[in-house]
DNA sequence: TCTCAATCAATGTATCGTCAACAGTTAGAT
DNA sequence: ATCTAACTGTTGACGATACATTGATTGAGA
Protein backbone atom coordinates (compact mmCIF):
# COMPACT_ATOMS: atom_id res chain seq x y z
CA UNK A 1 0.00 0.00 0.00
CA UNK A 2 2.97 2.52 0.44
CA UNK A 3 4.80 1.23 -2.81
CA UNK A 4 3.15 3.41 -4.91
CA UNK A 5 3.98 7.41 -4.50
CA UNK A 6 0.96 8.15 -6.87
CA UNK A 7 -1.11 7.03 -4.43
CA UNK A 8 0.07 8.88 -1.57
CA UNK A 9 0.14 12.11 -3.69
CA UNK A 10 -3.61 11.27 -4.01
CA UNK A 11 -4.30 11.14 -0.83
CA UNK A 12 -2.60 14.17 0.05
CA UNK A 13 -4.27 15.92 -2.65
CA UNK A 14 -7.80 14.54 -0.93
CA UNK A 15 -6.95 15.80 2.59
CA UNK A 16 -5.89 19.43 1.01
CA UNK A 17 -8.72 19.88 -1.39
CA UNK A 18 -11.15 18.90 1.49
CA UNK A 19 -9.94 21.63 4.05
CA UNK A 20 -8.97 24.37 1.28
CA UNK A 21 -12.34 24.17 -0.40
CA UNK A 22 -14.31 24.03 2.89
CA UNK A 23 -12.44 27.04 4.31
CA UNK A 24 -13.18 29.24 0.70
CA UNK A 25 -16.58 27.56 0.71
CA UNK A 26 -17.21 29.29 4.27
CA UNK A 27 -15.69 32.17 3.78
CA UNK A 28 -17.73 32.88 0.64
CA UNK A 29 -21.01 32.26 2.10
CA UNK A 30 -19.93 34.22 5.67
CA UNK A 31 -18.59 37.61 3.85
CA UNK A 32 -20.73 37.14 0.56
CA UNK A 33 -23.47 35.62 1.33
CA UNK A 34 -22.82 33.12 -2.14
CA UNK A 35 -22.61 29.13 -2.06
CA UNK A 36 -19.83 28.15 -3.83
CA UNK A 37 -21.57 26.42 -6.12
CA UNK A 38 -23.14 29.74 -7.68
CA UNK A 39 -20.01 30.98 -7.43
CA UNK A 40 -18.36 28.37 -9.90
CA UNK A 41 -21.10 28.42 -12.31
CA UNK A 42 -21.00 32.69 -12.70
CA UNK A 43 -17.61 32.03 -12.87
CA UNK A 44 -17.64 29.80 -15.64
CA UNK A 45 -20.60 31.53 -17.44
CA UNK A 46 -18.71 34.88 -17.39
CA UNK A 47 -15.19 33.37 -18.25
CA UNK A 48 -16.80 31.93 -21.46
CA UNK A 49 -17.24 33.14 -24.84
CA UNK A 50 -19.98 35.49 -25.07
CA UNK A 51 -20.44 35.15 -21.30
CA UNK A 52 -23.05 32.36 -22.00
CA UNK A 53 -22.92 28.71 -21.44
CA UNK A 54 -25.12 25.71 -22.62
CA UNK A 55 -26.12 23.58 -20.19
CA UNK A 56 -24.23 20.92 -21.27
CA UNK A 57 -21.25 22.55 -20.85
CA UNK A 58 -21.55 23.73 -17.47
CA UNK A 59 -22.76 20.14 -16.49
CA UNK A 60 -19.04 19.00 -18.28
CA UNK A 61 -17.35 21.13 -15.54
CA UNK A 62 -18.92 21.66 -12.96
CA UNK A 63 -19.04 18.94 -9.34
CA UNK A 64 -22.74 18.64 -10.27
CA UNK A 65 -24.24 16.52 -12.28
CA UNK A 66 -26.82 18.44 -15.56
CA UNK A 67 -29.79 17.14 -14.06
CA UNK A 68 -28.99 18.71 -10.67
CA UNK A 69 -27.76 21.93 -12.97
CA UNK A 70 -31.24 23.08 -14.05
CA UNK A 71 -32.47 23.54 -10.21
CA UNK A 72 -29.07 25.09 -9.41
CA UNK A 73 -29.50 27.63 -12.37
CA UNK A 74 -32.92 27.83 -11.25
CA UNK A 75 -31.97 29.47 -7.65
CA UNK A 76 -29.25 31.60 -9.06
CA UNK A 77 -31.44 32.92 -12.00
CA UNK A 78 -34.27 33.81 -8.77
CA UNK A 79 -31.35 36.00 -7.32
CA UNK A 80 -30.99 37.75 -10.53
CA UNK A 81 -27.46 36.77 -11.39
CA UNK A 82 -27.77 34.89 -14.59
CA UNK A 83 -30.62 34.65 -17.15
CA UNK A 84 -31.58 31.78 -19.57
CA UNK A 85 -31.88 32.52 -23.49
CA UNK A 86 -33.07 30.00 -25.71
CA UNK A 87 -30.30 29.06 -28.47
CA UNK A 88 -31.07 30.77 -32.03
CA UNK A 89 -29.41 28.37 -33.56
CA UNK A 90 -30.75 24.81 -31.97
CA UNK A 91 -33.69 25.30 -30.14
CA UNK A 92 -33.52 22.29 -27.93
CA UNK A 93 -31.00 23.89 -26.16
CA UNK A 94 -31.02 27.21 -23.72
CA UNK A 95 -28.03 29.53 -22.85
CA UNK A 96 -26.97 30.42 -19.54
CA UNK A 97 -25.75 34.05 -19.52
CA UNK A 98 -24.15 36.47 -16.47
CA UNK A 99 -26.51 39.08 -15.87
CA UNK A 100 -25.32 42.48 -15.14
CA UNK A 101 -25.99 41.58 -11.32
CA UNK A 102 -24.16 38.90 -11.61
CA UNK A 103 -21.10 40.59 -12.73
CA UNK A 104 -21.00 43.01 -10.11
CA UNK A 105 -21.35 40.35 -7.71
CA UNK A 106 -18.17 38.58 -9.09
CA UNK A 107 -16.36 41.92 -9.24
CA UNK A 108 -17.18 42.25 -5.72
CA UNK A 109 -16.30 39.17 -4.18
CA UNK A 110 -12.88 38.53 -6.48
CA UNK A 111 -10.53 40.36 -4.87
CA UNK A 112 -11.91 38.20 -1.18
CA UNK A 113 -11.69 35.17 -3.23
CA UNK A 114 -8.26 35.79 -4.25
CA UNK A 115 -7.46 36.77 -0.30
CA UNK A 116 -8.98 33.89 0.75
CA UNK A 117 -7.05 31.01 -1.94
CA UNK A 118 -3.77 33.16 -0.46
CA UNK A 119 -4.83 32.62 3.19
CA UNK A 120 -6.55 29.07 2.71
CA UNK A 121 -3.36 28.00 0.44
CA UNK A 122 -0.98 30.38 -1.44
CA UNK A 123 0.66 30.98 2.19
CA UNK A 124 1.74 27.93 2.92
CA UNK A 125 3.59 27.67 -0.82
CA UNK A 126 6.43 29.13 -1.73
CA UNK A 127 6.23 29.88 -5.90
CA UNK A 128 8.33 26.78 -7.01
CA UNK A 129 5.68 24.60 -4.98
CA UNK A 130 2.67 26.62 -6.57
CA UNK A 131 4.50 26.34 -10.20
CA UNK A 132 4.84 22.35 -9.66
CA UNK A 133 1.64 21.98 -8.66
CA UNK A 134 -0.54 24.11 -11.42
CA UNK A 135 2.15 21.75 -13.99
CA UNK A 136 1.16 18.58 -12.30
CA UNK A 137 -2.43 19.55 -12.43
CA UNK A 138 -2.27 20.25 -16.15
CA UNK A 139 -0.69 16.84 -17.09
CA UNK A 140 -3.81 15.03 -15.48
CA UNK A 141 -6.09 17.46 -17.42
CA UNK A 142 -4.07 16.94 -20.16
CA UNK A 143 -6.85 16.00 -22.61
CA UNK A 144 -9.68 16.91 -20.33
CA UNK A 145 -11.86 18.74 -23.47
CA UNK A 146 -13.76 20.82 -20.54
CA UNK A 147 -10.96 22.08 -19.20
CA UNK A 148 -8.97 22.74 -22.26
CA UNK A 149 -11.99 24.97 -23.33
CA UNK A 150 -11.76 26.97 -20.16
CA UNK A 151 -8.25 27.31 -20.58
CA UNK A 152 -8.47 28.68 -23.60
CA UNK A 153 -11.46 31.08 -23.31
CA UNK A 154 -8.61 33.33 -21.55
CA UNK A 155 -7.74 34.89 -24.77
CA UNK A 156 -10.52 34.77 -27.29
CA UNK A 157 -13.06 36.52 -25.04
CA UNK A 158 -15.77 37.75 -26.91
CA UNK B 1 -6.68 37.87 -12.01
CA UNK B 2 -3.86 35.99 -13.39
CA UNK B 3 -0.85 37.89 -11.58
CA UNK B 4 -1.48 35.34 -8.83
CA UNK B 5 0.53 31.93 -9.13
CA UNK B 6 -1.61 30.54 -6.16
CA UNK B 7 -5.00 31.06 -7.98
CA UNK B 8 -4.22 29.39 -10.93
CA UNK B 9 -2.47 26.55 -8.79
CA UNK B 10 -5.86 26.38 -6.74
CA UNK B 11 -7.64 26.43 -9.93
CA UNK B 12 -5.80 23.25 -11.86
CA UNK B 13 -6.19 21.09 -8.42
CA UNK B 14 -9.88 21.99 -8.39
CA UNK B 15 -10.52 20.92 -12.00
CA UNK B 16 -8.09 17.47 -11.76
CA UNK B 17 -9.56 16.71 -8.31
CA UNK B 18 -12.79 17.22 -9.71
CA UNK B 19 -11.90 14.77 -12.75
CA UNK B 20 -10.43 12.26 -11.00
CA UNK B 21 -12.38 12.06 -7.82
CA UNK B 22 -14.93 11.71 -10.08
CA UNK B 23 -13.43 8.43 -12.02
CA UNK B 24 -12.74 6.68 -9.02
CA UNK B 25 -16.10 7.00 -7.45
CA UNK B 26 -17.31 5.49 -10.54
CA UNK B 27 -15.34 2.75 -10.66
CA UNK B 28 -15.85 1.70 -6.74
CA UNK B 29 -19.50 1.96 -7.28
CA UNK B 30 -19.36 0.17 -11.07
CA UNK B 31 -16.58 -2.81 -10.55
CA UNK B 32 -17.13 -3.05 -6.28
CA UNK B 33 -21.18 -1.87 -5.37
CA UNK B 34 -18.85 0.67 -3.27
CA UNK B 35 -20.15 4.33 -2.14
CA UNK B 36 -16.96 6.21 -2.25
CA UNK B 37 -18.01 8.12 0.78
CA UNK B 38 -18.47 4.65 2.38
CA UNK B 39 -14.55 3.25 1.18
CA UNK B 40 -13.45 6.63 2.70
CA UNK B 41 -15.03 6.09 6.66
CA UNK B 42 -14.16 2.02 6.31
CA UNK B 43 -10.24 3.05 5.28
CA UNK B 44 -9.78 5.47 7.77
CA UNK B 45 -11.42 3.39 10.36
CA UNK B 46 -9.20 0.37 9.75
CA UNK B 47 -6.38 1.96 9.46
CA UNK B 48 -6.98 3.98 13.24
CA UNK B 49 -5.52 2.61 16.09
CA UNK B 50 -7.92 -0.30 17.34
CA UNK B 51 -9.29 -0.07 14.05
CA UNK B 52 -11.81 2.16 16.02
CA UNK B 53 -12.50 5.93 15.81
CA UNK B 54 -14.87 8.59 17.20
CA UNK B 55 -17.55 10.32 15.69
CA UNK B 56 -15.74 13.64 16.18
CA UNK B 57 -12.76 12.36 14.88
CA UNK B 58 -14.57 11.40 11.67
CA UNK B 59 -16.33 14.43 11.18
CA UNK B 60 -13.44 16.48 10.95
CA UNK B 61 -11.52 15.27 8.35
CA UNK B 62 -14.48 14.88 5.63
CA UNK B 63 -16.76 17.12 4.41
CA UNK B 64 -19.87 15.73 6.17
CA UNK B 65 -21.41 17.28 9.13
CA UNK B 66 -21.68 15.64 12.14
CA UNK B 67 -24.97 14.59 11.54
CA UNK B 68 -24.19 13.82 8.09
CA UNK B 69 -21.79 10.95 9.29
CA UNK B 70 -24.48 9.87 11.83
CA UNK B 71 -26.87 8.87 8.79
CA UNK B 72 -23.75 7.33 6.73
CA UNK B 73 -22.44 5.13 9.53
CA UNK B 74 -26.30 4.04 9.82
CA UNK B 75 -26.18 2.83 6.46
CA UNK B 76 -22.04 1.45 6.21
CA UNK B 77 -23.30 0.17 9.35
CA UNK B 78 -26.45 -1.77 7.86
CA UNK B 79 -24.81 -2.93 5.50
CA UNK B 80 -22.45 -5.07 7.61
CA UNK B 81 -18.68 -3.71 7.03
CA UNK B 82 -18.52 -1.10 10.43
CA UNK B 83 -20.45 -1.23 13.73
CA UNK B 84 -21.09 1.09 16.57
CA UNK B 85 -19.62 0.75 20.28
CA UNK B 86 -20.17 2.59 22.89
CA UNK B 87 -16.87 4.34 24.44
CA UNK B 88 -15.98 3.21 27.98
CA UNK B 89 -13.93 5.71 29.38
CA UNK B 90 -16.51 8.76 27.98
CA UNK B 91 -20.37 7.57 27.94
CA UNK B 92 -20.73 10.31 25.46
CA UNK B 93 -18.78 8.82 23.05
CA UNK B 94 -19.44 6.24 20.31
CA UNK B 95 -16.57 4.43 18.48
CA UNK B 96 -16.84 3.30 14.83
CA UNK B 97 -15.35 -0.05 14.42
CA UNK B 98 -14.69 -2.29 11.41
CA UNK B 99 -15.82 -5.59 11.19
CA UNK B 100 -14.27 -8.34 9.66
CA UNK B 101 -16.84 -8.13 6.55
CA UNK B 102 -15.52 -4.74 6.60
CA UNK B 103 -12.34 -5.68 6.22
CA UNK B 104 -12.51 -8.62 3.95
CA UNK B 105 -14.58 -5.74 1.68
CA UNK B 106 -11.34 -3.48 1.87
CA UNK B 107 -9.01 -6.19 1.14
CA UNK B 108 -10.90 -6.61 -1.81
CA UNK B 109 -11.40 -3.31 -2.85
CA UNK B 110 -7.68 -2.24 -2.80
CA UNK B 111 -5.57 -3.32 -5.59
CA UNK B 112 -8.46 -2.07 -8.13
CA UNK B 113 -8.59 1.66 -6.54
CA UNK B 114 -4.76 1.41 -6.36
CA UNK B 115 -5.00 0.48 -10.22
CA UNK B 116 -8.07 2.93 -10.71
CA UNK B 117 -5.84 5.52 -8.79
CA UNK B 118 -2.67 4.55 -11.16
CA UNK B 119 -4.66 4.48 -14.85
CA UNK B 120 -6.92 8.53 -13.66
CA UNK B 121 -4.07 10.07 -11.84
CA UNK B 122 -0.78 8.20 -11.23
CA UNK B 123 -0.39 7.63 -15.36
CA UNK B 124 0.45 11.13 -16.12
CA UNK B 125 2.40 11.68 -13.90
CA UNK B 126 6.86 10.82 -13.33
CA UNK B 127 7.96 10.37 -9.87
CA UNK B 128 8.69 13.78 -9.26
CA UNK B 129 5.57 14.95 -9.94
CA UNK B 130 4.27 12.99 -7.78
CA UNK B 131 6.81 13.39 -5.00
CA UNK B 132 6.03 17.34 -5.32
CA UNK B 133 2.49 17.01 -5.45
CA UNK B 134 2.53 15.23 -2.12
CA UNK B 135 5.11 17.89 -0.32
CA UNK B 136 2.88 20.70 -1.50
CA UNK B 137 -0.13 18.86 0.14
CA UNK B 138 1.89 18.10 2.97
CA UNK B 139 2.56 22.30 3.24
CA UNK B 140 -0.93 22.74 2.74
CA UNK B 141 -2.31 20.26 5.43
CA UNK B 142 0.10 21.61 8.19
CA UNK B 143 -0.98 22.38 11.36
CA UNK B 144 -4.06 20.35 10.91
CA UNK B 145 -4.85 18.18 13.63
CA UNK B 146 -6.87 16.18 11.70
CA UNK B 147 -4.96 15.05 9.23
CA UNK B 148 -1.54 14.49 11.15
CA UNK B 149 -3.61 12.19 13.53
CA UNK B 150 -4.81 9.98 9.92
CA UNK B 151 -0.94 10.32 9.14
CA UNK B 152 0.51 8.92 11.95
CA UNK B 153 -1.77 6.03 12.14
CA UNK B 154 0.60 4.71 9.55
CA UNK B 155 3.12 3.30 12.37
CA UNK B 156 1.50 2.76 15.07
CA UNK B 157 -1.31 0.79 13.81
CA UNK B 158 -2.29 -1.55 16.47
C1' DT C 1 -41.99 14.15 -46.86
C1' DC C 2 -41.90 10.73 -43.23
C1' DT C 3 -39.77 8.02 -39.83
C1' DC C 4 -36.67 7.11 -36.23
C1' DA C 5 -32.74 7.42 -33.31
C1' DA C 6 -30.15 10.86 -30.80
C1' DT C 7 -29.89 14.90 -28.08
C1' DC C 8 -31.38 18.54 -24.90
C1' DA C 9 -33.51 20.50 -20.93
C1' DA C 10 -37.20 19.83 -17.55
C1' DT C 11 -39.56 17.10 -14.14
C1' DG C 12 -41.07 13.23 -10.62
C1' DT C 13 -39.42 10.33 -7.18
C1' DA C 14 -36.40 8.58 -3.81
C1' DT C 15 -32.25 9.47 -1.36
C1' DC C 16 -28.96 12.12 0.97
C1' DG C 17 -27.02 16.10 3.78
C1' DT C 18 -27.69 20.10 6.61
C1' DC C 19 -29.68 22.95 10.21
C1' DA C 20 -31.72 23.53 14.67
C1' DA C 21 -33.16 21.41 18.70
C1' DC C 22 -32.42 17.73 22.15
C1' DA C 23 -30.97 14.39 26.04
C1' DG C 24 -27.16 12.57 28.18
C1' DT C 25 -22.48 13.35 29.86
C1' DT C 26 -18.39 15.77 31.29
C1' DA C 27 -15.47 19.58 33.02
C1' DG C 28 -14.82 23.85 35.35
C1' DA C 29 -16.07 27.36 38.63
C1' DT C 30 -17.85 28.67 42.99
C1' DA D 1 -21.45 19.44 46.58
C1' DT D 2 -23.77 22.22 43.25
C1' DC D 3 -24.33 24.81 39.35
C1' DT D 4 -23.30 26.16 34.79
C1' DA D 5 -21.31 25.79 30.36
C1' DA D 6 -19.51 22.99 26.82
C1' DC D 7 -19.37 18.68 24.33
C1' DT D 8 -21.18 14.19 21.91
C1' DG D 9 -24.03 11.84 18.97
C1' DT D 10 -28.96 11.55 17.48
C1' DT D 11 -33.36 13.05 15.53
C1' DG D 12 -37.04 15.62 12.71
C1' DA D 13 -37.92 18.97 9.31
C1' DC D 14 -36.32 20.86 5.38
C1' DG D 15 -33.66 21.69 1.13
C1' DA D 16 -30.79 19.99 -2.43
C1' DT D 17 -29.11 16.27 -5.41
C1' DA D 18 -29.03 11.99 -8.35
C1' DC D 19 -31.37 8.79 -11.30
C1' DA D 20 -34.79 7.66 -14.45
C1' DT D 21 -38.28 9.36 -17.33
C1' DT D 22 -40.78 12.74 -20.26
C1' DG D 23 -41.67 16.08 -23.88
C1' DA D 24 -39.67 18.68 -27.37
C1' DT D 25 -36.37 19.29 -31.14
C1' DT D 26 -32.98 18.03 -34.49
C1' DG D 27 -30.79 15.64 -38.33
C1' DA D 28 -30.04 11.64 -41.25
C1' DG D 29 -31.85 8.12 -44.21
C1' DA D 30 -35.68 5.92 -46.84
Amino acid sequence: MEDHVAVDAWRGILFAYSKVFRALEVDLLEHHDLPAAWFDVMARVRQAPGQRLRFRQLGDVSLLTRSGMTRLVDRIEAAGYVRREPSPEDRRGVYVVITQAGIDKLDDVWPDHVASIQEHFGKYLDQDDAIALRAAAEKVLAGDEAYEAALAVGEEDS
